[in-house]
Parts: C-alpha cells; structure tokens; sequence
RNA sequence: UGACCCAUGGUGUAACGGUAGCACACCGGUUUUUGGUGCCGUUUGUCGGGGUUCGAAUCCCUGUGGGUCAACCA
C-alpha cells in the first residue's frame, strides 16, 4: 500500500543514511553559497528552502556564505539585496560569511601545497594552458613549467601575491594529473592574477583564489556537513575532495558534496547572466521588475513567501533535468492569496449604471464581507447611491443563456448590493454604450433578511459607487516570454521571446474607498479580477497597484474555443 | 566516438523486491450573493529488449534517448 506519510527526497535519505551510519546530528550543518553578483530567482528558492528546510528539519545551523572570489562581477548592493530575499522568504541564517573571509588561509594552505611539490606557478598564456588541457576524450600534456622547483614556485607565488605581474601573466596550478578522465583534475588553476578592487578586501590581493579551491576548503573551515550544489557541479566533486582532503585534520569529516537538478519553470528564463542583460539593456524595470522571476521581482508582483516555500516543496528535489510547469507556482499563490488576501470592489473598464429608481442624492453604507474564506476577517461598509460604476464587459444588450452577466430585461445581483434589472442604455451618435440605466429591488438587499432569497439571479457584479470612487493606475503582466522555454533555443535569442503586451498599464479603474489608504505590499483580492497588491510606486495623489495573478475565469476560458 | 549522471501520465514527484500513489494541468459534475473558492469524479504513466526471482518501476546485462565535463566564472 502506498505509504504516503512523509516521504524523504534524497538528500534526506543520504543524512538519514548517514546518521544510521554513526554521524551525530549534532554535526550536521549546511550552507546557502550565493555569488553576490546579482538578484536571487525562484530557482534559487529551492535551494534556499531545501537547505534551510534541511536545517529546521534537523535542528542544524546553516550559514549564509557569499562566495565572493571573483570581484568583477561582486556587489555590496547584491549581498544587501540576497540578505533581505531570504529574510523576506522567512529563513534565519546562523553565520553571515564571506569566502573573502578566507582569503588568508586559502594562501597559506597553497603555499604548503607549494611546499609538498603539490601546487606550481605557470607562466603561460590562458590560450597556451587550454590548449594542453587536452579533451574530454584525450588526455592532456604537462606543462613545461609543471618541475619547477619548490623555491622557484615560492618566490614566484609570493610576487604574485605582491602585484608583481600583470594580470594573465602566471597562475597558480595544482599538481594533479594531466591525463585523468576527469578534466577538472588536469592540473587545474588555483589562483589568478586580478588587479581589481574587491567589494570587501579592497587592494589587498593582487591574486584570487578559485571556485574550486575556494568551495571546499570553505565548507571545510565552517564544518559544514552536506554541501548542496547543482548537478552541474557532479564533475568538480573528485577536485573537491582533493582539495579538501590536501589540507584537511584526518580526525575530522570531509563535507559531503551532493549535486541535485536545478528547478526550471516554464516560460521562464533563470539564467543570471540573461536576467543581467534584461537589466542592463532596459528590457526590464530592473531586478524587481514584477515580470522578472527574481524573488524581488515576485515580491513586487504580490507574491507571498508561503507561496513560494509551498511551491517548492510540492515541486521536489531530484535528480533529473526538468521543466515545471509555471501553473504550479501559479496555483500556490492563488491558494495562499485565497485564504488571505481581504475581498475588495474595484472596476477596471468602467462604465456608468444609473439606478433610476433610487432616490437622487441618497447614499447607503452596505457590510461587505472581507474574506469568505476566513471569517475572522471581519467586514467592511461600501457606499451605494444612484450613480455606480460597472464593468464595461459585465454588460451586452443582448445575449445567449451561457451570459450571466447584465443584460436588458434580466435580473442580477449587485454584489453586497441589490438586484437590478437592466432597463435601457443611453448612446452616443456612433452607437457606443455611454450609461446603462436599470431598475432595483428595495427589498433585495443583501444579508437583510428581507431580500427575496429564493429568488434566483444569473450572475453577481462588482461595482464601485461613482462618487465615492478613487481612481487608480493598474498594471497587469503577462508572461515575459510568450515562448514555452526560451531558454531552450540555441539558435535565437532569448530577446526573441520577448512578448510584447507583457506589461499593461490601466489608468480608468475605478476602486472602492477603502482602498485609500492601502499601503505598498497590502494584497487584496479584488472581486471576480485578480489578486493585486500595491505597488511601492504609489503616491498619495496616485495609487499604484499591480495584478499579482488573475482569477480563473472558466467563462473567459469557454469563449476562446 | 571517453567518463560520469539521469529516464515513472501532459508537467513535477512518490513507491527502495510485494496491489504504481500524490500534486498541478486537463475534462466532466456539484455547491455558491465572486463564472472565484469548496466538494466529487473521468482519462492518462514505469523508454525498448533480455535476464535473476514465486514476484521487478525497483536488482543485473544491453540498447535507445536526454544531460554534464575541455572559463585565469561560480
């Protein structure tokens, strides 16, 4: 019978083997290692969650560790912006790091690998390197400066250390095997000569330490257990281990590396270096933009952290090359919203509907129920008069059965209102709609008791009064890319996918009062429409709001086939 | 013409030698003062071929398909 009772993914499973193998859990640790050299993606979220989930899980710290040895690309105002996504998604970190932090002891430890004939200068070109690298189906060759002496090697990494050479000019190679299988283990590059300011060392180092030797020795200093990386990193996995275990006190364990497949969402480009393009090259509003998958950017759009911790962990974590469908992700942010977000009138295509059987200048306050999902949400008053607003797409003259909307001589019920009847409409020259005018039934108001309950109505619309109404700038997203996998085109671009109605901006829409005082990051529903959430551009003369995700319209949905 | 990794419905995952489940998506029904939500249900899957076994998605062999590896990036 199928056990559904928590299963382990297989991360879980190798602790859990682990710890039957005598690790004490009180060792285990991990650690989240983001480059500071851009914003953080939703693809990024399943490593967050998995390895901060891992720590909960196991009551184990996990650092925050920016690995940051490459300073052309490295940012403070990237580090700020990693450290405020993660706090946002609800994680605590134990240890904020840096790899620049090791700095030191990474050049000590080479410099006794220097010592035992394991590391030595190269002073050849980048090109002269790659070209004895061999292929992956044919060995390398040794370089010619692969024996020079212990002293020699000494001096020379000292000089390099001392901003002696210019950049390119030499490099520090550990001394492992030309013609093993594995590519990374043919003497690979340990150091390189970088005169460039970094964002935390400064003019300190002419030289930088490599990812390799870097990753390991990292995880090795701060203890960690299990160190969580992509597939892509399986290949680096013999390097890491030499690395690690060159300098490494045998009476303590070598962390673990295990490699898990990255998360891919369709219609979604989550590539750093793309993301960065975006940026740079103004496609985008920058890394927040709501259409980007930052977590910024979904964080402007309205998503909430629970939805995005609830999408990865119904997405998983495995082994394999995948493709999710976005509609997962979509459906966690509807599910979250639903139970969360306060119900709220807004119309976004006004256009008038004059009640002409209530009385001119009269003015109610109706209860509206704020959530029907979660009653203690409580309710709230929304003014009714004579002069409302409906949606232009909520009325036809005429129409077939399958219409439940306002049509002429047909019934609906005005949302936390009345029912109406539509009587007539008022044109202009050319034919267009300019006023509906319809009747109402004093005796149908909502929740009073006395509405004729029995009676059954085609449809419910939302409405805003007209006077009351606060207008407001509405932007709604589409998908960036109307391209199912841009990424996946090797011979276009990925500018190619770029669909052009991604972004709509509607300055009409009519709100309900409430919505006055909204506050940048409130979410709401508003009725039959979307979730929206206000955008941190509003001002008090203008409010600003973006749709975070539209509700499932099965009506909207019919009308395409 | 190498090494390594991977292969379960449309998608993402579970089952670790004992009846192939779950979720999303899709489709249908139902409830509803949101064409939302909720509830119910249908359809759809172990890459092929051998083998081991009483029994194989699971173990072995083999084929096929996909991915990764040749940055002074991480």
């Amino acid at each position: 019978m199928a056990k559904t009772t928590d299963s382990l993914n297989f991360i879980e499973q190798i602790i859990e083997e682990d710890i039957a193998n005598g690790l004490d859990p009180k060792k285990l640790r991990f650690r989240f290692p983001p480059e500071p050299n851009g914003h953080l993606h939703i693809g990024h979220a399943a490593s967050i969650c998995l390895n901060f989930g891992l720590g909960k899980k196991y009551n184990a710290p996990v650092n925050l560790r920016f690995d940051d040895t490459n300073p052309v690309k490295e940012e403070q105002r990237y580090i700020d912006a990693i450290k405020r996504d993660i706090e946002w998604l609800g994680f605590e970190w134990d240890k904020v790091l840096f790899a620049s932090d090791y700095f030191q002891q990474l050049y000590d430890w080479a410099v006794e690998l220097i010592k035992e004939g394991k590391a030595y200068v190269d002073d050849q070109t980048s090109e002269e390197i790659a070209a004895q690298k061999g292929t992956p189906t044919e060995p390398g060759v040794n370089s010619p400066y692969r024996d020079r002496s212990v002293e020699e090697n000494l001096a020379l990494f000292e000089r390099m250390k001392n901003g002696e050479f210019k950049e390119g000019e030499r490099v520090l190679r550990a001394k492992i095997d030309m013609s093993h299988v594995n590519m990374h283990m043919r003497d690979p590059i340990m150091y390189r000569i970088l005169h460039k300011t970094h964002h935390r060392t400064g003019d300190q180092w002419k030289i930088y330490p490599m990812y390799d030797w870097t990753h390991g020795e990292s995880d090795y200093i701060e203890s960690i257990s299990h160190s969580i990386c992509t597939l892509e990193f399986k290949s680096h996995r013999d390097l890491y281990n030499w690395y690690v275990d060159e300098v490494r006190d045998p009476d303590l364990l070598r962390p673990k590396q295990r490699e898990f497949a990255r998360r891919n969402l369709s219609y979604t480009v989550m590539s750093k270096r793309k993301l960065l393009q975006l940026v740079e090259e103004g496609h985008v509003n920058g890394w927040d933009d709501p259409r980007m998958p930052t977590i910024s950017g979904l964080r402007r759009r309205g998503y909430s952290p629970e939805s995005i911790i609830n999408f990865s962990e119904a997405a998983g974590i495995a082994k394999r090359d995948n493709v999710t469908d976005i509609a997962l992700l979509e459906f966690h942010v509807k599910d979250h919203l639903n139970k969360t977000a306060p119900r709220v009138m807004a119309v976004l295509d006004p256009i008038k509907l004059i009640i002409t059987n209530y009385p001119e200048g009269k003015e109610e306050w109706l209860i509206a129920e704020n959530n029907p999902e979660d009653e203690s949400a409580g309710s709230r008053e929304v003014p009714f008069s004579r002069e409302l607003y409906i949606e232009r797409a909520d009325f036809k003259e005429e129409a077939n059965r399958k219409f439940f909307r306002l049509t002429l001589d047909k019934e609906v019920r005005l949302k936390n209102a009345y029912i109406i009847k539509g009587e007539s409409v008022v044109k202009d020259e050319a034919g267009n709609i300019l006023e509906i005018h319809a009747t109402y039934d004093p005796d149908s108001k909502s929740g009073s008791g006395t509405e004729a309950s029995k009676r059954r109505v085609k449809g419910t619309l939302h409405w805003v009064s007209a006077k009351q109404a606060i207008p407001a700038e509405i932007r709604i997203y589409d998908r960036l890319f109307n391209d199912e996998a841009p990424d996946s085109h090797k011979d276009k671009s990925f500018l190619d996918f770029i669909n052009p109605d991604s972004l709509v901006i509607d300055k009409k829409a009519k709100l309900e009062p409430n919505l006055a005082t909204a506050k940048p990051g409130d979410r709401f529903q508003f009725q039959r429409l979307g979730y929206f959430v206000v955008d941190p551009d509003t001002t008090e003369d203008n409010l600003v709001f973006n749709r975070t995700v539209p509700l499932r319209d099965t009506w909207a949905k019919k009308q395409q086939k």
